[in-house]
DNA sequence: TTGTATGCAAATGGTTTGCACCTAT
DNA sequence: ATAGGTGCAAACCATTTGCATACAA
């Protein structure tokens, strides 16, 4: 199925809805778990291979800007992006071993923006990275071993 | 004052206590909050000019190791750094405004490390940035306002 | 003496950008 | 028609590394 049907609004930010953006969507959502730009640009390539990197960077940072698609985390020096469906404020897991990703609540208290405290500081912003096995992996590990 | 006496065991993971690396040192012991490799290398080079900048991150790379310089946040695309005293586990809260840092306690419960779950998978690491003002700063900015 | 540290310059590598051309709207 | 998108190559920039030299131990 195709997450960009003709004549429809693109399911982020961009503003036209060209056809290198529809493979770029939908290798997008084709995706299971975290990815980086590099793979998800041999994604595409795969399927159309005029399209260039920039062009995958640039459909990115329309994602990001629409919350269609988060930043979950970072791996050898490149980050890692992911699809998410979950609403308000959370964070995410990243399977360390097969990129799987499930959502996982902020552990800090964000009931009172700005108003959390540590050592008389006012924390206005955070990140929170985790990282793990998932349930399979866990498993398939612990056999390894 | 110097953190590094002569003749006495380099103050960090460094083998050879080179005058360069006592005046990094010094440099990194003289900062007072969170700072970024290009700024410890600004002080160095007010200190002596002849020192590259490769000297400044590998001399980094060994304080970090030892544990006498922590990693404790990032700003713009560049690493941010800090000497901490505390001692286990702890994150850091950075003050976007003048830089000061403050340990603060991990959010997680990493009491049984590898048992946290959440979603069924096994966090085996995390990564916790908290950015903020410190006391000073939040009065600043509000009577700014 | 000998292996670690230095300084320089060049390389890395993910990401961004300038520019001329193309095209969805 | 026109603003936004694309492709290419070059630019960026923090960080790393190769190499010949210097020096702490």
């Amino acid at each position: 199925m195709s997450y960009c049907a003709n004549h429809t609004a693109p399911p982020y930010g961009a503003q036209r809805m060209t056809p290198q953006r529809q493979l770029i969507s939908a290798a997008t959502a084709a995706r299971e778990g975290a990815f980086s730009v590099e793979a998800l640009a041999a994604d595409v390539g795969a399927l159309d291979a005029t399209i260039g990197v920039s062009t995958v960077y640039r459909a990115v940072t329309a994602m990001l800007a629409s919350g269609w698609l988060e930043r979950v985390g970072e791996r050898d020096g490149s980050a890692l992006f992911a699809r998410c469906t979950a609403g308000g404020h959370h964070h995410h897991v990243v399977c360390d071993r097969c990129g799987r990703v499930a959502t996982a609540e902020c552990p800090l208290d964000v009931s009172v923006p700005g108003a959390m405290q540590s050592d008389g500081f006012v924390i206005t912003r955070h990140e929170v990275m985790l990282y793990g096995l998932c349930p399979e992996c866990a498993i398939a590990d612990r056999d390894e071993e």
